[in-house]
DNA sequence: TAACATTATTAGCCAAATCTAACAGTTAGC
DNA sequence: GCTAACTGTTAGATTTGGCTAATAATGTTA
């Protein structure tokens, strides 16, 4: 172990990682423009960004070249991506529409401390390994179109279902 | 209904406004130093931020004499406050501890789309105005002790199945 | 392979939000 | 009601992460 200087690093340094992590898994590659359009920047930011991450030891950038991931770049990027579908998952389970479970999470995914990120994890899991949607996200759904906790809540789940 | 030139505002800037509002609930008044102290900020940064505050309308600020938030300040203060408090909340629900629900929901309320607000609070609301912790609740903190889903979990919904 | 098109980089600028050091105003104790 | 202690403000520097305009490298194609 070498003496680690890691420090923590900004949103936006995170997003440009994942980005790559993104297009490197999805097309091999990832190219400078590619990176600024995604990111909603112009080219100049992602080379100037390039260069830092480099000097950090999260990417290999030559210039005009091309950028890939280092071993600590493809550790954090599936971390992000982890959070990051987790995150999505979870906004979609409770009824938010697809587009701002997109675009909360890419915000958000850099903001929650590790233990927030397992904890919403198990939560996540734990609903969408059952062997059939729970009833008390049904009647969440329910509750969110009417406004009225089903009856059922109370009665018991058996009447209805079976 | 002037002309409403109301920009988004920064994660910073409603933060300040957050803090203002709280200091003002609690105390009655908010002073240069405490904000200071609170977002971990050296005072010439409080009153700067005060002064930007100021002409977009949030506070009103008088060199020397003090800070209040104006109507529209105390509105938004006020969906901040709610939504510090859905999120917090949920965080505690799935397990969080508190000092990290408290840290976490500070960073995310600046940055949720109002829609994922609201579907938040909405599953907050329905969980937390049961009648009596739901089941679901228990037996994902089960799942979170023991790594187990509960039996009752597979053997009801075997039931419900058929 | 020369010339053009595309892509990437550099240089230099800007804005937001912070800081430190120096200064100004307010308040409390005598 | 003076003065010391406290609190708040100004000025100016710094950092981060954008931007545009100009330039350089690469790739393409006749």
């Amino acid at each position: 172990m070498g003496t680690d200087t890691t420090k923590t690093l900004s949103a936006s340094e995170e997003s440009y990682i994942e980005t790559i992590g993104n297009l490197i898994r999805e097309r091999g590659y990832a190219r400078v423009t590619e990176i600024a359009s995604i990111l909603n920047v112009k080219p100049p930011s992602v080379t100037n960004m390039l260069q830092k991450l480099d000097e950090q030891k999260y990417v290999t950038y030559k210039r005009y070249r091309g950028v890939i991931l280092t071993k600590k770049g493809r550790s954090l990027a599936k971390t992000l991506e982890r959070r990051h579908n987790t995150l999505k998952r979870f906004f979609i389970m409770i009824g938010v529409s697809d587009e701002n479970a997109e675009k909360d999470a890419c915000k958000i995914e850099h903001a929650i401390d590790p233990e927030t990120a397992k904890k919403l994890a198990k939560f996540v899991e734990f609903v969408q390994s059952a062997p059939r949607t729970p009833p008390f996200l049904e009647h969440f759904t329910q509750y969110l179109e009417t406004g009225e906790r089903p009856k059922e809540c109370k009665v018991k789940m058996q009447i209805n279902e079976s």
